[in-house]
DNA sequence: GTCTTTTTCAACCAAACGGTTGACGACTCC
DNA sequence: GGAGTCGTCAACCGTTTGGTTGAAAAAGAC
C-alpha cells in the first residue's frame, strides 16, 4: 500500500497467486476468466488480484468485446533488478575487502563464506 | 504469511523500511539500535522488521555481548533475480516473435513498443 | 428489445501487518 | 550484589489484505 512502486511491485509479486499469473501472463495475454480456470477462488477474487498486479505496473489491460485481455509489462522488473543488483553488488564487495584484510592481518588464503570456493554459493553472474 | 521463501523475501522488500535497512546492511553490520537510529519508530517496531528480514532469509544474527550484529545474506537476492529474469526473458522473447509475425503480416519493420500500434504503452526499453 | 457472457463494484469478514506501550531477559560494569 | 544498556516478548490497536457473496455494468447474440 506504500505508493511508490517498487513497494507495489514487490508486494504484488510477494503474493504465490499472483506470481503464478504472472509467469502464465510471459507465456501469452489472458482474459479474466482464463487466468481464473486454474484455481479454486471465485473470478472476483482473481479480477483483484489482476488489479494489484495493475496498480504495481506490472500489466495491463485492453478491452476486446465483453473480455479484457491482461497483459504483461515485463519493463517494471527493471526496477526491482535494479534495486537488487546494487545492494547485491554492493555487500559482495564488502566481503572481498573483508576477506583481503582477514588474508593480510592473519597471513592466510581469504575464506570468507560468502567468497569461499568450497562454499555452496550461486556463482555470482551480474544478471545484466 | 505465504511459507515458501520466495513470497516471503518478497514481502520483506514490499516494505521501505525494511528496504532501507537491508541499503543500510549492504554497507556495513550494524545492531539493532544502529539500524533504529534513523527512524521515528520504536526500537520495538525495528525489531520486528528485522525479524521479518531475518525469516525471509535476507539477514542473520549473532552476538557481541549485550548486542546482536545485523548481517546482510546477500545471496538470497539470487531466488529473486532468477525468477525474475525467467520470465522477464521469456516475455521478451515472445515480442519479439510477435513483432516478427506482424513485419511478415504487414510487410513493415518490426516496431517493438506494443506490438500494437493503437495501445497506449510506453516506450519499452529493454532492460539489458 | 431480452438474454447471456464477461468483468467489476460493494459490502462484509477473518487474518495479518505495522505500529504502540510496558515488562522482562541477557549482558556488562561497578 | 545492584545499576545501566541493549534487545525481545506480550498485549493491544487501527488499517490492509485476501477472500466471500450478491448485484450491476458492458458488450455481443438472439
Amino acid at each position: 500500500m506504500p505508493e511508490d512502486q517498487l513497494s507495489r511491485v514487490f508486494a504484488a509479486l510477494a503474493e504465490p497467486t499472483r506470481r503464478d499469473m504472472v509467469a502464465r501472463l510471459a507465456a501469452s495475454d489472458a482474459t479474466v476468466g482464463q487466468l481464473a480456470e486454474p484455481y479454486e477462488m471465485s473470478v472476483q477474487a482473481v479480477s483483484k488480484h489482476i488489479k494489484v498486479l495493475e496498480d504495481a505496473g506490472l500489466v495491463t489491460r485492453s478491452r476486446e468485446a465483453q473480455r479484457r485481455p491482461v497483459h504483461l509489462e515485463a519493463e517494471v522488473f527493471d526496477l526491482m533488478t535494479k534495486w537488487i543488483e546494487r545492494y547485491q553488488r554492493e555487500a559482495e564487495e564488502r566481503y572481498q575487502r573483508l576477506d583481503a584484510v582477514l588474508a593480510e592481518m592473519a597471513g592466510e588464503q581469504p575464506r570468507h563464506p560468502a567468497t569461499d570456493p568450497n562454499n555452496n554459493r550461486r556463482n555470482g553472474e551480474a544478471a545484466s
